[in-house]
DNA sequence: ACGAGGATGCTCT
DNA sequence: GAGCATCCTCGTG
């Protein structure tokens, strides 16, 4: 467990790369969750990778409009937006999901936080997840995250690449590539085949099974 | 253990 | 009106 409390926010250049380079070195990195005078930390163990030239993705049909040479529009305008910005977004009428913005800005693309393995704050995550059993159910979702750390629609376009409410900042230990388990992504209908879904192998705090 | 089904509202066609 | 990048509860075995 690491000691210190100081979290330097990772640069804005980390995320204006290859979607799954970043969702790949996203695992073992920290979310920081400042509340007043509290910190809410956890380790990112799972992710998955959208790009908007494949059609799970939320900015799929706006990027073929932009190809077009018309302007993206609606919610998943953010997706064409600066790097390392926050797209968070209502799914299923309940839950809010956490995402990042990857790719030079102009190109869409967005890495889902799945899954979490809480550091600090644990208690006040528990009272955020009133749910949870025990400390592995407090992150192991997308949905779940987002309550834990107190992550909702205030946060959308939020820049995660300055120190602030929320942020994201290198990890204590890294993860190595044999470590990265990646496959199919979960709950989409369309292009099922992609494995872009990446997960730290062995880890408890990793969602489903 | 595991699977089915309900809750609930936004987005896009 | 259909389809969701979900979670929880309640059945059954």
């Amino acid at each position: 467990m690491r000691k210190t409390t100081h979290f330097t926010p990772l640069p804005q250049a980390f995320f204006a790369r290859d979607t799954l380079r970043v969702a790949r070195e996203l695992l073992g990195c920290f979310v920081v969750r400042r509340r007043g005078s509290e910190q809410l930390v956890a380790r990112i163990v799972e992710t998955e990778a959208y790009h908007g030239d494949e059609p799970a993705c939320h900015a799929h049909a706006n990027f073929q409009r932009v190809r077009r040479g018309e302007a993206p529009r609606g919610r998943s305008a953010v997706l064409f937006g600066a790097p390392g910005t926050a797209y968070v977004y209502f799914n299923y009428g309940m839950y809010w999901l956490f995402n990042v913005v990857t790719e030079p800005e102009g190109t869409p693309g967005a890495v889902l936080v799945r899954a979490v393995e809480p550091v600090f704050g644990i208690e006040r995550m528990r009272e955020l997840r009133p749910h949870a059993q025990r400390d592995r159910d407090l992150g192991n979702g997308p949905g779940k995250l987002a309550l834990a750390l107190d992550i909702g629609p205030a946060f959308n376009e939020h820049a995660l690449y300055a120190p602030g409410e929320l942020f994201l900042a290198r990890g204590d230990r890294a993860v190595a590539a044999r470590e990265i388990v990646a496959g199919p992504r979960i709950g989409i209908s369309k292009a099922r085949d992609l494995p872009w879904r990446f997960h730290v192998r062995g880890n408890e705090h990793v969602s489903g099974r």
